[in-house]
This record gives C-alpha cells, sequence and structure tokens, in this order.
DNA sequence: AACTCGTGGTG
DNA sequence: TCACCAAGAGT
C-alpha cells in the first residue's frame, strides 16, 4: 500500500506544532458553539447549562433512525414516536406491530424490527448501557450508533465515525484510499482527534461540519474552521474525496400485486416473512419478484382468493438500493365475507398507512383502478 | 469481504 | 433521467 499522504508542515504552523489534535478539536468545538444545528433530539444550550444531560432513549432513537436517512425525513417520524412512545419503556410494551406501521416509509425496515428488540433489552435490564462495549451489544446497535450514543448521552470519548466523518477526515488528511478500505485508518485518527472534554459535542461538531459545510460537493472550504490545517484543501483535491469503490449495476425486476378490495372498503393485505426485504411489513399480497416476468402458473399460485382479476392500465415502479422493480397490479372485487387463503382484510386507508412505500405505490394504482371500474359500473 | 436492506432529495 | 447521497447494521 503506498504512503498516506499527510497535512504538510506548514499547514500546521499555526496551532501547537506537539499536540496539533487538541487545537483542532478546540477550533471545531468553538465553531459548533456557534454554528450548531438544532435538532429535536439535541440537548438546547440552556438546558446544558443548566447541567441537563440528553435523554439516551431520545439520542438512541434519533440514532437509529438517522441511520442513512436524512436529518429532514426523521423529524417527523422522531416526533410521532416520542409523542406516542415517550419513554423506552413505554416503546418496549408496545405491540411490535403498532412499531412496524408506525415505521412505515421510512424504510430499512429491520431496524424497526430490532428497534423494538432493543427496546425490550433496555428496559428489561433497567435502562441502556453506559458504555460502548455494553451498547455494541443491543440489536441494531453497531459501531456508529454504539459510539454515538455512549459519547452524546454518556460523555464517553467514543470514536464517532458515520459518512459525514469520513468525508472530513479523508479531506483533513488527504487520504487517498477508497472506502471502505479506508475505515480503519479513519476511526484511528478520528479517536485521536477526539478530545476528553466534550466527546458528545466534538461528534455532533464533525458531523455538522461534514453535513454544513464539507459537502460532498462544494464543499465550502472558505467558512470550514479547519480551513488551515486540511491537506485536501491545500492541494485542491477536497471535492474529489472520499474516494469510493465503483458499485454494482442494479438489476431490474418484476412481479405481480395482488389488490383486492370488499363492498365495505377494506383491502386484503398479507404480513411479509420476518426476514428478507420489508420483512414484518404488511402490505398487498405479490409473486415472488424476479429476473424475468412470472408466467401464468406463478401468478395463479400466489393469487391469494378465488376472484375475476383484472389488470391496472399503470405499474408501480420502485427503486430499491440493489435492483429497481415493476409491479404489474391485478385487481378485484370481492364479496363481503370473502375468505382469503392467506392475509386479512383492513380499512384501506389503515393499510396504506402500514405499507412500505414500495408497496403502497401498488395499493394506490389498485385502488385507483377500483374506484374507474365502479365509475363505469 | 461483499451483499442485502428503503427511501426521498439533489444536481 | 439518473447517479449519488444520507448520523449503518447484519450476515
Amino acid at each position: 500500500m503506498p504512503p498516506e499522504p499527510r497535512p504538510v508542515e506548514g499547514a500546521r504552523a499555526d496551532v501547537n506544532a506537539a499536540a496539533p489534535e487538541a487545537a483542532w478539536a478546540a477550533a471545531l468545538l468553538d465553531w459548533y458553539d456557534r454554528h450548531a444545528r438544532r435538532l429535536p433530539w439535541r440537548t438546547g444550550p440552556a438546558e446544558r447549562a443548566a447541567g441537563a444531560r440528553p435523554d439516551p432513549y431520545r439520542v438512541w432513537l434519533s440514532e437509529i433512525m438517522l441511520q442513512q436517512t436524512t436529518v429532514a425525513t426523521v423529524g417527523p417520524y422522531f416526533a410521532r414516536f416520542i409523542e406516542r412512545w415517550p419513554t423506552v419503556e413505554a416503546l418496549a410494551a408496545a405491540p411490535r406491530e403498532d412499531v412496524l406501521a408506525a415505521w412505515a416509509g421510512l424504510g430499512y425496515y429491520a431496524r424497526a424490527r430490532n428497534l423494538h428488540a432493543c427496546a425490550q433489552a433496555a428496559a428489561a435490564r433497567g435502562g441502556f448501557p453506559q458504555d460502548e462495549a455494553g451498547l455494541r451489544e443491543l440489536p441494531g446497535v453497531g459501531a456508529y450508533t454504539a459510539a454515538a450514543v455512549a459519547a452524546i448521552a454518556f460523555d464517553a470519548p467514543a470514536a464517532v465515525v458515520d459518512g459525514n466523518v469520513e468525508r472530513v477526515v479523508t479531506r483533513m488528511f488527504r487520504i487517498e484510499t477508497p472506502l471502505p478500505d479506508a475505515k480503519p485508518l479513519v476511526r484511528v485518527e478520528v479517536q485521536r482527534l477526539t478530545p476528553r472534554r466534550r466527546p458528545g459535542d466534538f461528534a455532533q461538531a464533525m458531523m455538522d461540519l461534514g453535513a454544513t459545510i464539507c459537502t460532498p460537493r462544494r464543499p465550502a472550504c472558505a467558512l470550514c474552521p479547519w480551513r488551515a490545517p486540511c491537506a485536501a484543501r491545500a492541494a485542491g483535491v477536497a471535492e474529489s474525496l472520499p474516494r469510493k469503490k465503483p458499485k454494482a449495476a442494479k438489476p431490474h425486476r418484476l412481479g405481480v400485486a395482488f389488490v383486492a378490495q370488499r363492498p365495505d372498503g377494506a383491502v386484503l393485505v398479507e404480513t411479509r416473512p420476518d426476514r428478507g426485504l420489508l420483512g414484518g411489513m404488511a402490505g398487498p399480497p405479490c409473486t415472488d419478484w424476479t429476473d424475468a416476468p412470472p408466467d401464468a402458473a406463478a401468478v395463479a399460485a400466489a393469487a391469494p382468493i378465488e376472484a375475476e382479476w383484472r389488470a391496472a392500465a399503470a405499474e408501480a415502479r420502485h427503486v430499491f438500493t440493489h435492483f429497481t422493480l415493476s409491479l404489474e397490479v391485478l385487481t378485484a372485487r370481492v364479496g363481503q365475507g370473502a375468505r382469503p387463503a392467506r392475509g386479512g382484510f383492513v380499512p384501506a386507508e389503515q393499510a396504506r398507512a402500514a405499507a412500505p412505500t414500495a408497496l403502497r405505490k401498488a395499493l394506490d394504482i389498485g385502488l385507483a383502478a377500483l374506484r374507474d371500474v365502479s365509475a363505469l359500473g
């Protein structure tokens, strides 16, 4: 492996050359004190001044929701969860079905399954572990989340490394090794940078810096508290970092979704197997999603109920992380006493609210087609 | 180590 | 339209 470029000595001239990390951390915390984002899960400056610590439950809940998810998207979900389940004990006592339905639309549904299991584990032991190793053992809590909760909620000097931090650090030290190969080195540098005082604020400052200044495209280096020591900026290569290994192309998959509606408006939904894609989530029954279109036998075998199925004009299209999907939608009106082979009937609006987005699209297309048919008939 | 696992915003 | 991206974890 070639040696990593390091910050040039001249860039360090204005800081303590013996322990530059301490000066850099101080500069970042000073910036954070002036520019921190106000977020619902953060403790405000006034409360902090009064000695208040963040609520570990809120910190943990926000960190789980924020995994691979934007602040703007998380906001309303976080508010609804806190309103409905104000404590980890309340969340632990909730039916899992309710938690999954409340999570619908946020994606990565293993997070919701693990969230509920984690709440039960934490409640059973009287609260969250206060150290990184203990947190790491909880379901859905990986290296990042354990470090983040330990630092933010419990003031532990843990190395918090998320996508923002990877970007900031690979630029600061001009690390040209592509991710994820560079992760171990990034972690070492973050651990070296993390101060004993205010490690939680330091972690959040790093993420704020990455989110608002050291952005993926067109970073605002002129406003950055680390503009002087940043090696990538000095070399004019900030925007090209971090380097990443190329991703595989997305295959396209096909399937059929079945939307059956009773005279009272209820629609047929089926809870998917707990493992795998959309695990544990409820939506209209489907064929398997395959590379080739499902043949007539596969469609007939997957139909959840005997009915006169009609094809809707539109198809549901959706992009997942690693494949794209087209769902043909078949609709049917069934009798009030219909007995499906699989699944059960729930009010249409409830079904929409609890469905993951891909299946909600199919449901909406089916419901619209059924409305059109009834309008004609 | 490389895959699987969602969704919405952005340029 | 499309690739990239966002406070990653589990296997």
